[in-house]
DNA sequence: CCACCCCCAATAGTATGACTATTGAGGCGG
DNA sequence: CCGCCTCAATAGTCATACTATTGGGGGTGG
């Protein structure tokens, strides 16, 4: 079914991407009315529409001026849409190299965080080691797919553990560029000896306060799975 | 004026500081008739309103059931109008402390990302050594103010040489926070020897391309200004 | 010829009402 | 007691009229 998503879903979806591929380029600038013939929706989608769009950044209105294409500096590089829109779109390997470096700068911090909560005794890493053993089991049955699960939920109890929520935020932003990929270089992941053991280094660490281990660890695995760039 | 801001504007800023203020509890049900009378907007303003916080993950809707109030699980905690709300609502402390351990974990990660940048070629350290020769001029200037404007550029230039387009975007949201917080702890970062000797390691690692020292005086940077936590 | 100001038309913003589609819940039949 | 079916509540969509703002063009004075 093409129609599924409701009419402001399908407009949205349509200029967001039409301005990241640049069909629209920064500085454009187009009315209201313009967006209504271009996407055949209602002018109360279109204005709702704009208002999103607006709020990420990408778009300005002005009376008189209409509206106006903002330049990639002022988007929303955060914002889950935006990111979907760039993998789709041309920006595609530079939106996953920085989903990587993005990465690299998150998950070691991250890990220190989590070892410093568990020191201070706000956190429990019963998750943590949960995941583990997911990820042991895993690695001895047939399924690569539940290996990469387990992987994603020892990661994603990381983050929790850290105790900031921007971070656990950021982690989302981040699946969702690495779940894209997957697509595309699937099966590379095959468990791993040594990963396992490092991931296994990484929990002892958290669990016993070494911010800095912990960090180094995360660091390390990072490394090994998203290669230098 | 009071009444500076569009109806949409004043609307939306009603609402969300009243979601993050617990006002509107997390799973409150309520109707677009109910928004309309809670804020005196028109019907068009309020669903403008309610797409712009569903975009932001506070709100969902649905036919027969109404407008939901999302729980802060699934916020845009990276938005900056949702940082902004945080910070004038109860969550104030534990969003300054969310900012801190964001920017702990980013600008290390930056200067080494920024490091790599150089010595492959791909940025030149120009801005970074005139935030730096400003930041010299400024210290022994009378204006505190000049200072911290200056360091502000220095800690850009970083973000901004590694090349990343989303953590270029972190900092404007690290920024916002802390601009707030410096209307409170304000005059306390008086210019200091130590600091600025170590800002300029950091210019100089970066521009020889050492990414670890780069990184390792970034955080020592950081740990001096922010204190643990 | 230039600079300034004023007016106007273009365009987003606001308001309202009517109609459509979806879906949870309650009732009805098996 | 269970499943289906109807119905009404509610968001979604569309159309239209009116308001407010403002950039730019044209006119006026120097």
């Amino acid at each position: 079914m093409t129609t599924a998503a409701s009419a402001f879903d399908r407009a949205l979806d349509q200029l967001g991407a039409a301005i990241v591929a640049g069909e629209l380029p920064d500085g454009h600038a187009d009315t209201v009315d313009g967006f209504i013939t271009r996407t055949g929706a209602s002018r109360s989608v279109v204005r709702e529409v704009t208002r999103v769009l607006g709020a990420l950044g990408m778009l300005s209105a002005g009376r008189r001026v209409g509206l106006r294409v903002l330049p990639l500096a002022q988007w929303d590089l955060l914002d889950p849409r935006v990111i979907r829109w760039r993998l789709e779109g041309p920006d595609r390997e530079v939106q996953l190299a920085e989903l990587r470096s993005l990465r690299h700068a998150v998950e070691p911090a991250a890990a220190a965080a989590a070892a410093r909560e568990v020191r201070d005794g706000r956190g429990s890493t019963r998750l943590l080691d949960e995941a583990l053993v997911a990820m042991v089991q895993a690695a001895d049955g047939p399924e690569n797919g539940d290996f990469l699960a387990a992987d994603r939920a020892f990661h994603a109890a990381v983050l929790d553990l850290s105790g900031n929520a921007m971070l656990l935020r950021l982690r989302e932003v981040i699946e969702e560029g690495l779940r894209h990929r997957a697509l595309v270089e699937r099966g590379e992941l095959a468990p791993d000896r040594h990963d396992l053991a490092l991931h296994q280094e990484v929990a002892e660490a958290i669990g016993a306060g070494e911010e800095e281990r912990a960090a180094a660890c995360m660091r390390e695995i990072i490394e090994r799975t998203t290669p230098a760039r």
